[in-house]
DNA sequence: AATGTGTACTATATATTGTAATACACTTAA
DNA sequence: TTAAGTGTATTACAATATATAGTACACATT
């Protein structure tokens, strides 16, 4: 398993453990079913306390992203939920509009913006059938 | 002006003052060389501490998208710098894989998603050279 | 029974966020 | 010159978020 932190991001940790879970998760390098590294484990490995790998486990369960199950361990989800969430949805819409504006006083065309985002949508969808 | 707050929002206040001049210039809503309203004024507008707003002036100017000057206001930049910070592509490309990420998991399709940013685009663009 | 699970709880420390009040330096206009 | 309007700096305080530490509990597996 491949987690990592970066201490110096100002993200939270319990944060940058569920974007990982999530984008290994998307990319297909954790699959359906599953089993995650345990609280303590995961927490040795990046040394961190177990308290923050709960939290992070906790929201990725309540996101429907992982299964917790009491003595056994947490695991990757059977599918994502097909419902869509309308509060989620405008804040994504929200997110990319603050986004594009950031990287348009970066100096980022929309051709290079628009590259990225495919380049990660051949990501997410290209691994998803391999094994 | 029209500058609003959400204090349902978990951003922080002045991050959201930010993000609307940000948003307000990239439109075109507000022009090069314009007045923005003094802390003061705007801290009162929205019901909101002085300091804030001066935070938020600071860290815009810090940006380049305005320029304060000592006992007359401040005001928007002329144009914003063409240089492109390694920094800040590194920050969008990983904000940008993340929020795809998450609208994937919220049911987002690649096309909805491209669709949303096409219409960003041509906001910030359409109104720039009206009048 | 022993071990490995997730969880709950309290306590503590630190950083971020926001407010409050005051004062200062500068510009503009009366 | 004086007064009012600018941004800024400073100190203090409170609330919240983040992270750690230690302990204990409930459940499943072996």
């Amino acid at each position: 398993m491949y987690f990592h932190i970066d201490p110096k991001k100002n993200t939270p940790l319990y944060e940058q453990v569920i974007q990982q879970v999530k984008e290994m998760c998307a990319k297909g390098i954790l699959k359906p079913n599953e089993k995650l590294p345990s609280v303590r484990e995961l927490s040795s490995q990046m040394v961190i306390n177990p308290n923050t790998v709960s939290k992070a486990y906790q929201e990725l369960e309540r996101q429907g992203v992982i299964i917790t199950i009491r003595g056994r361990g947490t695991f990757i989800s059977e599918e994502l939920s097909q419902s869509v969430d309308p509060r989620q949805v405008e804040k994504v819409k929200q997110s990319l509009k603050q986004l594009i504006i950031d990287s348009h006083y970066a100096g980022i065309s929309k051709e290079e913006f628009s590259e990225w985002m495919d380049e990660v949508y051949d990501e997410i969808r290209g691994d998803k059938n391999e094994n």
